[in-house]
DNA sequence: TGTCAACACGAAAACGTTTTCGTAAAAACA
DNA sequence: TGTTTTTACGAAAACGTTTTCGTGTTGACA
């Protein structure tokens, strides 16, 4: 087992200080040409690479990008870990995850664990008890200490930072709209409780589509599931919740819902039903994961872009790093979504 | 923006020197009740944390774990990080996550890139490519630098090390035996090619449970799907190549695929055939992801416990690190395979 | 009053780099 | 030969910690 090789060991070794040998691997022109060849090979062969952490202790700079989400197992944060990922290595960053798991606590003990000279800056997405709590100190004060913060999908007004989100009103508006232009005339939307901002803005759009087609929304159509607890039981409780919509609204003929779970489900429960999918009743989700795509029918669906979304992070995170002389200046970058048509609408 | 502060501004506020203000701050009986006190109350006041960075330097150790799997966007990689992630935080380490998107380059270069200092061990899962080129020489560099590996699911006889896997002959052979059990005559087998070594070892289960129960082997019912293109290409073929399996084996009763996807798919085509699940016949898929427990009808399923495999494989690792003393001993941890019984099956 | 512990603190080294500055020796020049 | 300029290298500081060892001051005791 030979172990890591510093440069104080080739300086032992060939007999010269540690600078020389530093100065030798950089090729500095400070170095005689004899010098540096002795010790560039000497370093070849015992495989010499610089220790990452003293570089970022002296350059006070890790070189590393720090990444909290709510939940890994998830289509979409993964996908948005991808795209992070994929531009944080073409420029030389490494990424660090760490999951909240929709808790307050664990996304402030997770922060704090990176905040101490771990990392240069963060991604992230707020939890879902930060965003019910409204407590939103340890942005701030990780913001004050000169660490920047890129927000995305789940964002909050109240911070002022980098954000990525979609247009989930537009993105909605356009999805309720296809159903009515597909001639739907009673559209439920299954969504969640308020506090979730994408799910209340996503009702938004929801209600506009409405209006722009003349159609009063009706409260018993409007299902607000409630998201806290995401186990077993939840799933059995959501469905029953819908089958309950269905059965004070039997003339439902379309159902938007605001992610591809609520969908599927919301498939399953009509099919028992014994209604034909698309012909008796159509079905569009949110997000676009594998869920969508594999189900039968296949689900129509808003995409949102994971990827992408996490590319244009971490772009932002790394221009603002690089470029910290720059005047404070926040932008929010929206992603464009996409409606794609599948076999659960006509 | 008040700028992380240091133990030498401390030092300099409170007119004492460094090593008081660390004896303080570690509450030493060194240091006089007095000072201790007042060292407290200005680091709390200004939030004093130590720069991690500094500390890994000086213990030579990062308290952090590098993970590199092939694919994040993965019901089963993410179940797995979320497992390594859940006891690492517990112990307190952080996970720093490199996807090498299947390709032996990738994997190389992420490898080197953690190596050097930014953690103290690897927990991963081979690429395809670096299966299929079977060139092992970076694992045997990192490990016989000192640096600790643990491997799962996608493991290597060359490699000594600690590894996590699951019985995969006994889960496939399982799993076939139970489609035998339930009446099924002619059971076909979707797979991968060989050089994938759990496709391998989930062939061979499927052939020996045929040979348990008398049955011998059919070539026809056997499809080796090459599995190196992931795109979307590759699904539309994947579905022509399951079509012309039923097309020249009309009495298949009975799909054992080797993966929740060539499962779904099979059941698509198998659906568009006009076949009734579970009546005519059955299917059972490998991995308990997302889909198999929405999918119509419901997909009876080898679970492999993904989180499990990441909670011991973190624990094997952490064991290794905070144990190096211990003299070299590998072990090699199976995690029991689970047959999750849902509707596609009697 | 002189000696010795106990007490409370500081100096310095170490982790592995990079970089600035200083300097001896060699080369160039007058 | 005497002076200046290169050339080629080394010493040391810095990044932020922890820890070992040394030391001045105080109080107790004979």
């Amino acid at each position: 087992m030979k172990k890591k090789i510093t440069l104080k060991q080739i300086a032992r070794e060939l007999d010269v200080s540690i600078s020389t040998v530093s100065k030798a691997l950089r090729n500095s022109i400070e170095i005689s040409e004899d010098t540096r060849e002795k010790v560039q090979a000497f370093a070849k062969l015992y495989n010499y690479r610089p220790n990452n952490i003293a570089l970022s202790l002296k350059n006070r700079k890790t070189k590393t990008i720090g990444v909290i989400i709510p939940e890994i197992v998830h289509h979409f944060f993964s996908k948005v870990i991808r795209g992070i990922e994929q531009v944080a290595n073409k420029r030389g960053y490494n990424v660090i995850v760490g999951l909240s798991n929709e808790s307050f606590d664990k996304e402030v003990i997770n922060m704090q664990m990176l905040a101490n000279g771990s990392i240069d800056g963060f991604i992230l997405s707020i939890s879902k008890e930060t965003l019910l709590q409204q407590d939103y100190h340890h942005f701030k004060e990780t913001i004050s200490q000169g660490m920047p913060i890129v927000m995305f999908d789940r964002v909050v007004n109240e911070i002022e930072c980098d954000k990525v989100i979609i247009d989930d009103l537009k993105g909605s508006k356009n999805a309720v709209s296809k159903l009515l232009s597909n001639g739907c005339k009673h559209v439920a939307i299954i969504t969640t409780k308020d506090y979730v901002s994408v799910g209340k803005l996503r009702t938004q759009g929801y209600l506009e589509a409405l209006e722009d087609y003349k159609m009063s929304p009706n409260s018993n159509l409007i299902l607000k599931v409630d998201d806290e607890l995401v186990s077993e039981d939840h799933l059995i409780s959501l469905e029953s919740e819908i089958e309950q919509l269905f059965l004070n609204n039997k003339k439902i003929d379309g159902v938007f819902a605001v992610n591809e779970l609520y969908a599927i489900i919301g498939m399953k429960v009509a099919r028992k039903r014994g209604l034909r999918i698309p012909d008796d009743i159509q079905f569009i989700g949110f997000t676009d994961g594998v869920l969508s795509k594999h189900a039968t029918p296949s689900l129509t669906t808003v995409s949102q872009h994971g990827q992408e979304m996490g590319e244009k992070a971490a772009e932002l995170l790394i221009e603002k790093l690089e470029h910290e002389d720059q005047e404070e200046q926040y932008q929010t970058v929206v992603i464009e979504t996409e409606l794609i048509e599948r076999n659960s609408t006509k």
